[in-house]
DNA sequence: GAGTATAGTGTTATAATATAACAAATTTTT
DNA sequence: AAAAATTTGTTATATTATAACACTATACTC
């Protein structure tokens, strides 16, 4: 049995099942807060299972954000290889799933030929919903 | 006179030198605990700068780690467009010059089309200096 | 299945990172 | 010189994350 299908814990369960309700990421402590009915009470146990959770790819963490969202690639059980586009103005992220940026990441060597295991990118920028509602707002 | 040649104010001077003078990148309380002497005596000063300091593009923020390094692009005069290498063993961060992968995330579009105005890429491996120090090891 | 690793839990305390708020001083613009 | 904008200095506090320790559950192996 490998590590992906290998069943997660108690605590991990329930930390993971509140990630993926939430569409936008989560900070920890509001996922600790939203959890503390299920009996889940002090920070580390939720960083335990956020650790453990990025570990096997479930969730990835938004750096420029500190906060925590969960992987919609079916197809990967890798940390740190993530592409995210993040909106400047609402801070919704997306997940991007573009093979051809994935190959030119992996393919990617710098000038002393070093292999690199993951990458982590983010894109910023506005995103379709609010520059339409910057557009409405400028009309007025 | 444009916003890049304007000149800096006391506390960032002091700032941006200690980073300057940094091989690798800093935090902010280490640039504070060394900046003291100079007469900056509180966080707040120290955060000041360096978000000044960003937004000018003298440095960059390395979101995985919470530091900040010296921008080396002399061309660079904005933030938000960083790449990165980092190494998982001696965490000494680079800043990869490259134009074909700067051309490949500037013309970048979703699916939706959407452009973004910058981008923050890290990528994570052992450095070639590391690399030699573990196959040292195992000859022994 | 008894023993022993390994991973996970619960808890308290504290470390590390970052910002709010406000008054005063300085520099720039008009 | 008055007004505006920026920077400074300061205290307090918010936010994010980990150390350390005792205990429990699960899986592994002989």
């Amino acid at each position: 049995m490998d590590k992906k299908s290998k069943s997660l814990s108690k605590n991990q369960k329930i930390v993971l099942d509140f990630i993926q309700k939430n569409k936008k990421p989560v900070k920890a402590y509001s996922i600790l807060s939203n959890v503390q009915k299920k009996g889940i009470n002090a920070p580390p146990q939720v960083y335990r299972a956020l650790d453990k959770l990025i570990e096997i790819g479930k969730i990835h963490r938004v750096e420029s954000q500190n906060s925590f969202v969960a992987c919609k690639i079916s197809s990967c059980d890798t940390p740190h290889k993530t592409v995210f586009s993040i909106c400047n103005s609402c801070e919704i992220v997306s997940e991007i799933n573009d093979p051809k940026l994935f190959k030119n990441l992996k393919d990617f060597r710098d000038k002393d030929g070093t292999v690199f295991d993951g990458y982590n990118l983010e894109f910023f920028g506005t995103c379709k919903s609010c520059k339409n509602k910057q557009i409405e707002n400028t009309k007025h």
